[in-house]
DNA sequence: CCATTGACGAAGA
DNA sequence: TTCTTCGCCAATG
């Protein structure tokens, strides 16, 4: 290898929202995941930013909305005003009166049950 | 190619 | 607990 600029570490040609989107749309309804988690399930190769980065460039084909920060808040309150609170609300997840969800109740975990009492 | 940004996260104050 | 600082990787100009 000789010329070796491009650090093409991870098939980056544009996989990498290729690559949250199918993540995304496993998330089961009613359940969040934060963009940390969805950098771990990607190999933890992505950092949380790409994560962000990914998803504001998805489309609107893509359940963005239950993705949200590790605070349990939404962080797209600056671009979409309550509509990510809203689209959440709709599918059962309660807020609250700061604008943020309990993540030990909805955070979504693959593999396993996610029932707390 | 370099600099800046951004829907983030963790650690420190 | 909240706010600030730094680091993360990728996309854009």
């Amino acid at each position: 290898m000789a010329t070796k600029k491009t650090t093409k570490k991870a098939k980056t040609g544009g996989a990498v929202f290729a690559r949250v989107h199918a993540l995304v749309r496993r998330i089961p309804r009613g359940r969040v995941a934060t963009y940390g988690q969805l950098s771990e399930l990607l190999d933890g190769r992505l950092s949380a930013a790409a994560v962000g980065w990914a998803l504001r460039a998805a489309p609107e084909a893509l359940p963005w909305h239950r993705v949200i920060n590790a605070r349990g808040t939404c962080s797209t309150d600056a671009e979409r005003p309550g509509l990510q609170r809203a689209l959440l609300e709709a599918e059962g997840v309660a807020f609250d009166r700061e604008g943020r969800l309990d993540l030990a109740r909805y955070q979504w975990r693959p593999k396993q049950r996610v029932d707390k009492p």
